[in-house]
DNA sequence: TTAAAAATATGACATTTGTCATATAAAAGC
DNA sequence: GCTTTTATATGACAAATGTCATATTTTTAA
């Protein structure tokens, strides 16, 4: 089994506030999981009681509509932890976890991080402003619903996606979503989603090959997003 | 100068966690402060360094967006924390705090805050809650105004209002919004919400008296609101 | 008290967005 | 490889929502 001393999430985690002796007795209750493109870690409503490092890989986190769909609400990858707030209001998940890549995750029992928090003052305080900076995002994007337009709304996820996931050699977004996922990202139908890339494409502030999107002028995406 | 021991805040808030010896020391340093209906309480990019605890009143938390109009995130009550988020994130408010009615609060400086997070895991643990629910309300409001219509999210806002801050003696809901302020909390145009309310009002689920607002068919606005 | 300003209300219309139908392309399973 | 299923794409249209104009009511302030 790895170690957690050397492993990227305790580098850029909460989690690199643990001593030398926390980070070995991690490692001997942590476990180690595989977890499959399109496989499902937590199921919203689940009782999780621990949380999820994830070594590698992206995943999603969504909640069931009134509809019956599914909302992408936040896109966690490696080096982040997941299903802190849960665990610190003591019930079960709000959101499902599914992931959008093959991933390495290691699962940390409740009792193990409870410990921390009574021991480790920096940790916890590591651990609440990284709750308080999901806070601060949630409330960015409750705005962007509520006054933007579906088109500045994809505008600013394809860059959001680009900022933050990167590229592959050939420069197109490096996490691969369907239009399905994109659509319900930024909160409209399919359809919609579709039809704007596709004027985004004709425009040439894009470029579509298949699933794959090209951002080929980021200025004039970064003004449509305004 | 009145007493933080008897103090309906600390009643109600993360603050229960404290010590009397904590709570007498919390006396000496705070300033209270009265604010009328309207008065701006701290602005979107302030330095806050503190937190206010609201001993009465209402008041709303907003966000400017890009084309210039407020957005109303929240609303506050007595017997609740603000200012919890920036304090701990160290960064300017992200939200603007005005009162929707005349208020009285007291200010709590960051040093002397601080130290209760040093000193008091219960209060860090009260803090961490408070802040969890902010950010799962957050997330059941991102899916609202992603996937709901108008209609819907206005319902659900009327609803909100009546459970969360009562009624008068007249059955009408206690927080008085402007159209213009209800609009901003259900992200749409003032116009809309207004005809909105006017349908409503003809099918008979609400009633309209000048400003005031009586729920006649809960019910109804239930299940029209999913 | 009265004039001015602001809030509420409503109509007419434009724009945005969603829905349904259907075509095509890509992926999955046999 | 071929069939079946699923994803992407696009047209046609409907529904929801926003914008502008304007009337009316309420509030504010001189």
């Amino acid at each position: 089994m790895s170690k957690c001393e050397q492993c990227i999430v305790r580098e850029f985690s909460s989690l690199k506030a643990l001593t030398k002796n926390e980070l070995v007795h991690l490692s001997d209750c942590k476990t180690s999981r595989t977890i499959k493109k399109g496989e499902v870690i937590f199921e919203e409503g689940e009782n999780v009681n621990g949380i999820y490092c994830i070594k590698d890989g992206v995943c999603k986190l969504t909640k069931l509509t009134p509809n019956g769909k599914d909302h992408i609400v936040k896109l966690v990858t490696k080096g982040e932890l997941l299903g802190q707030r849960s665990m610190i209001s003591d019930e079960p998940v709000n959101l499902s976890a599914v992931a959008l890549e093959d991933m390495q995750v290691c699962f940390i029992p409740k009792t193990e991080v409870m410990g921390f928090f009574d021991k480790n003052n920096q940790f916890s305080m590591n651990v609440m402003k990284t709750i308080c900076g999901d806070l601060k995002d949630a409330d960015h994007h409750v705005v962007n619903l509520a006054q933007k337009t579906v088109k500045e709304r994809l505008a600013e996820t394809l860059l959001y996606l680009h900022d933050t996931f990167g590229q592959n050699e050939d420069n197109t977004l490096k996490v691969q979503l369907s239009r399905d996922e994109l659509a319900s990202m930024i909160g409209t139908a399919t359809e919609s989603c579709i039809r704007l890339l596709s004027d985004f494409n004709k425009l040439g502030l894009i470029e579509l090959t298949g699933k794959k999107i090209l951002l080929k002028d980021i200025n004039k995406l970064k003004r449509l997003a305004e």
